[in-house]
DNA sequence: TCCAAAATTACAAGGATTCCAAATTTGAGG
DNA sequence: CCTCAAATTTGGAATCCTTGTAATTTTGGA
């Protein structure tokens, strides 16, 4: 029983990647709703029933990757120094999630190798995959609410932090939208989702400094 | 061409009225999965295009009335005093926003008469059904943000207007769904809606006073 | 009463998703 | 190398949502 290196294991990460990397060509080349679930497991040279098996839905392919982003932010709290107050640790954080809502540029994803831009594209464009989009972000808000607490249990009760989470993550997401739909450029992006959060933050400081 | 009394028009009313009911009492009894939409209009004695001509889709049934909560906080960004600064006006916001978010009790919903705990039930229990509320609240902040900026062209850009808003409305969530977790009553639902919306403030208030 | 517009309907088709039982492949032990 | 049990894959049926179309019925007004 070798957890993660038998030929098994193996076989099964080359036929993920294969149907995430036959998702993208797909949608791309045709649209979301243009490609059938068929064509992508035709593509990926297996049957239907084998991408079940892998994936819950056509659009659990696009966000194959979510659990790891989300678990980099869930460390970043963790991993906090135990010594350090609430409000700078907010600051930090604040400059963590920037980062993690830069996913604007041309890159593509470390993990599953789709284009950012496909992605963004998409989410924007086909409702399913807003609205799948948004059940994430509010999961991971969830998660990281309750990490914050866990980290000042004494500081900041479970309420506050959810608002606090809250609050940041909403600012920069509502911000974000304005720019992304000016057609801005990268950098521009970035900067309003930062001027969203630093709003937000007036009241997160103060939350945070009132235990 | 009466527009909004004749024969026709008070027939599509009811037809209207008995789907959401029919779809509502359905839906407590058997579960929304359950239920089919071949069923639903069976039991509104109507053909399933005919549902389909009413709404969108099967999920649209329980969102039948959101446009007018919407044109009702819209209103309210609308035909504020003119002569009220920005700051003060959106604790007057705040309140109303407050006030939207209320339908935790046990009462039923004005338009269409669906008891809120049976939508609060479906909502936070069928990803479907959350997913599509998240998109009717994104927009909404959309909409909201937009009016705001409408509101005070010179004081509030749309990208601090859009800032606003996402805090105000993303702690708000999040706060009230924490207390929702917790099984919790009516009042203290609100209480933490409440306690949501004054973290954001904190923040929102500075925005408003730094044209 | 008669007509044109508006609604309703039946029906077919396409596609996502679930389920199940059969067939295949893999890993490990002998 | 051989064999077997477990894990995977597969085909196919079945259900349901949703869309599109063309026929039929109903409604309001002339």
């Amino acid at each position: 029983m070798e957890p993660s290196s038998g030929l098994r294991e193996r076989k099964k990460q080359r036929t993920r990647r294969a149907l995430i990397a036959a998702a993208a060509r797909l949608f791309t080349e045709k649209g979301y709703l243009q490609t059938t679930v068929a064509e992508i497991a035709a593509a990926a040279e297996v049957s239907s029933s084998t991408l079940f098996n892998y994936f819950a839905g056509k659009d659990d392919i696009l966000f194959a990757d979510d659990r790891y982003r989300l678990d980099t932010a869930l460390r970043f709290i963790a991993e906090r120094d135990p010594d350090e107050p609430p409000s700078t640790f907010m600051d930090r954080l604040a400059e963590q999630l920037i980062a993690a809502f830069t996913p604007t540029d041309g890159g593509t994803d470390e993990v599953t190798g789709i284009p950012n831009s496909l992605r963004l594209q998409l989410i924007t464009t086909v409702p399913e995959l807003q609205a799948r989009a948004l059940r994430l972000v509010q999961e991971a808000q969830r998660q990281l609410a309750e990490a914050l607490h866990a980290a000042y249990p004494d500081q900041v009760d479970r309420l506050t932090a959810a608002a606090m989470v809250g609050a940041m993550m909403g600012a920069a997401q509502s911000a974000r939208q304005v720019s992304l739909e000016r057609n801005e450029l990268p950098d521009q992006v970035i900067a309003a989702t930062r001027h969203g959060i630093e709003v937000a933050m007036g009241g997160v400081r103060a939350a945070a400094l009132r235990p």
